[in-house]
RNA sequence: GCUCUCGUAGCUCAAAUGGAUAGAGCAACAGACUUCUAAUCUGUAGGUUAUAGGUUCGAGUCCUAUCGAGAGCGCCA
């Protein structure tokens, strides 16, 4: 709370008089003539001080002067009402107030696509996710690097080649789309038919060991499958700092697990290595064949990026991978790799109307670019005279906004009917809400230094206004918790009350100037915040619908 | 079998990390358009937060048990 944070620190400062050593906490309030309140004095209703405690409290609160009036309920809830026209300072400099003090380096991995497969409905929520924190992060200042994390090395690829050899398939002519059937082809059999099993495990091996021919190979495949995934990325909007795979770690593991034998950090267990904790199940490190796992490539991931010094490192995978992710942080902890701060920022699934998850690994899963272009279709249903470029930005609003209006680890069921609807929370009712407040700004003349006419301020006024002074609070959350939803669910909000007001009332047309004044600046504040937003959530707003 | 996650309105989801009276959206019902784009708005109804205990000033949120659902569980990623 960019404003009330010197007060928040004078209440720290006092409270420490009492030996109470804890964060003030400026919070919403639900009743009506309040727009934030602290609770952090309710605990302390029994304390022997508490008298002295709340009368020094009012009088910082009474020396405050973007604080009209205040109230200390019977439980020592403290609400405070805040002088709208101070608080603008806020409004016109949210970019501002929102900046983190310290800055923090951060990389986002997140995306994850293999080579191979298309992107699919499977990689939605890494995308959308991630995006949106990359953008969240940016904001408030700090250093971010995202890097898809291309599952370009493996069992999976050692398939495909493998396959390709089998049925004698020319890797100098092969195309995406024959790839695409490929991968799936080479699955099933991998699991179906032992010949097929070992000769993949052969070639994965050798993929490991650097083969001149099986990288040669390798290399081709993946030149196809990155250019497909980049077209399909830039159609949805998506841009990577890096597009670092598996395979650029791969020269780090020789060396990687020789030291860790040296400090004797793994052990040997039946020929695979295995990390030396007590832990169940045992974390494998290696496969008793000598080739490389997913939490291998990991590893060496990590030394590989700790030369750019990242306070924190940001995982944005299905919620499935847990265990995955706890063995790797443990690993990295145990072996001493980096003391960066690591995090999972899990995903729950996308169901389908029944409720079972898309499948992702056994192919017939819808690719992302089929999903756009059948969003396209709702959205030219819409409104037919819309030109190409806004089609595909509300597309994209579709598949983004349905995507974090839920909270992250929630799995939900997706129903693209719904999600293109115009009215509901949805994509387009937050986008129209936009138009409408820049066609109507467009048309004014409004002179932005202006301040409000406080009393000539109706309730649908104050309700946006005192919706505004939310932002910061949301944005936090959104912040601190790796959680675009709260974001997602604001802008409807925000929306909401903006569609409101409007239709209240004939702004242009009104005989006051004062009230016209008013409403006009309510807009002006909306659009800054509703595009602001919009951009944290990774939604490009349009300008005609 | 072991581990983890979850159970909130008919349906789909929230709930500021323990705060005051649990909120939205769909669907349902009743209203408002010669419009700054009604692509909207206004109102009504809908709940013993799975169940039973416990912790405290205060619990959807923490603890225990039961019931129910889902996910994961060394040589896939």
């Amino acid at each position: 709370m960019y404003q009330l944070k010197s007060i928040v620190n004078k209440l720290e400062e006092n409270l420490k008089e009492f030996n109470i050593f804890e964060n003030v906490d400026i919070k919403i309030c639900n009743e009506q003539k309040y727009q934030f309140q602290i609770n952090n004095f309710v605990k302390y209703q029994k304390h022997e001080q508490i008298n002295d405690i709340i009368t020094s409290t009012i009088k910082i609160i009474e020396e405050t002067d973007i604080i009209n009036s205040f109230e200390v309920s019977d439980k020592n809830f403290i609400n405070l009402e805040i002088n709208i026209n101070k608080f603008q300072y806020t409004f016109k400099n949210i970019r501002k107030a929102i900046m983190v003090e310290n800055q923090k380096n951060i990389i986002l991995d997140y995306g994850g696509p293999n080579i191979g497969k298309p992107l699919h409905v499977g990689h939605l929520r890494s995308l959308n996710i991630g995006r949106s924190l990359y953008n969240i992060n940016k904001l408030v200042g700090n250093k971010v690097t995202s890097d898809i994390h291309l599952g370009d090395w493996g069992m999976p690829v050692a398939q495909i080649i493998s396959y390709m050899i089998v049925h004698k398939i020319d890797f100098e002519k092969i195309t995406i789309d024959e790839l695409e059937k490929i991968y799936p082809l080479s699955s099933s059999l991998y699991n179906d038919h032992d010949e097929f099993k070992e000769s993949a495990l052969k070639i994965n091996k050798k993929l490991n060991e650097n083969d001149k021919e099986i990288i040669d190979h390798w290399s081709r495949l993946k030149n196809v499958s990155i250019k497909a995934i980049n077209q399909t990325l830039e159609i949805l909007g998506h841009k990577f700092d890096l597009i670092l795979g598996e395979s650029d770690v791969n020269y780090l593991i020789p060396e990687m697990i020789e030291s860790l034998l040296k400090k004797k950090k793994i052990t040997n267990d039946n020929g695979a290595y295995v990390a030396s904790l007590n832990t169940d199940p045992k974390i494998l490190i290696t496969k008793s064949d000598g080739s490389y796992l997913y939490i291998t490539t990991d590893l060496a991931t990590v030394i590989n990026r700790k030369d750019k010094n990242f306070d924190t490192v940001l995982y944005v995978v299905d919620k499935r991978q847990s265990l995955h992710f706890n063995q790797l942080f443990k690993c990295i902890d145990y072996f001493g790799f980096d003391d960066a701060n690591f995090e999972h920022i899990a995903f729950g699934t996308i169901n389908d109307s029944m409720g079972n998850p898309f499948k992702t690994r056994e192919g017939g899963t819808k690719k992302l670019i089929d999903l756009f272009k059948e969003t396209k279709y709702y959205v030219k249903d819409i409104n037919k005279n819309l030109d190409d470029p806004t089609v595909n930005k509300l597309a994209n609003t579709i598949l983004t906004f349905s995507d974090l209006i839920t909270n992250r680890k929630t799995d939900y069921k997706f129903d693209l009917e719904k999600f293109s609807n115009i009215s509901g929370k949805t994509g387009i009712y937050v986008q129209y809400a936009l138009v409408r407040a820049k066609k109507l700004l467009n048309k004014s003349n409004l002179k932005l230094e202006k301040d409000f006419y406080i009393t000539k301020l109706d309730e649908k006024d104050l309700n946006l206004i005192y919706s505004f002074m939310k932002f910061e609070i949301y944005f936090e959350q959104a912040l601190n918790n790796s959680e675009p939803h709260h974001l997602a669910d604001y802008l409807y909000e925000l929306s909401n009350l903006y569609n409101s007001m409007y239709q209240s009332d004939n702004i242009l047309e009104n005989n006051d100037q004062e009230i016209m004044t008013n409403k006009l600046l309510v807009t002006s504040y909306f659009v800054d915040y509703s595009t602001l937003l919009m951009e944290s959530l990774g939604i490009f707003p349009v300008d005609e619908m």
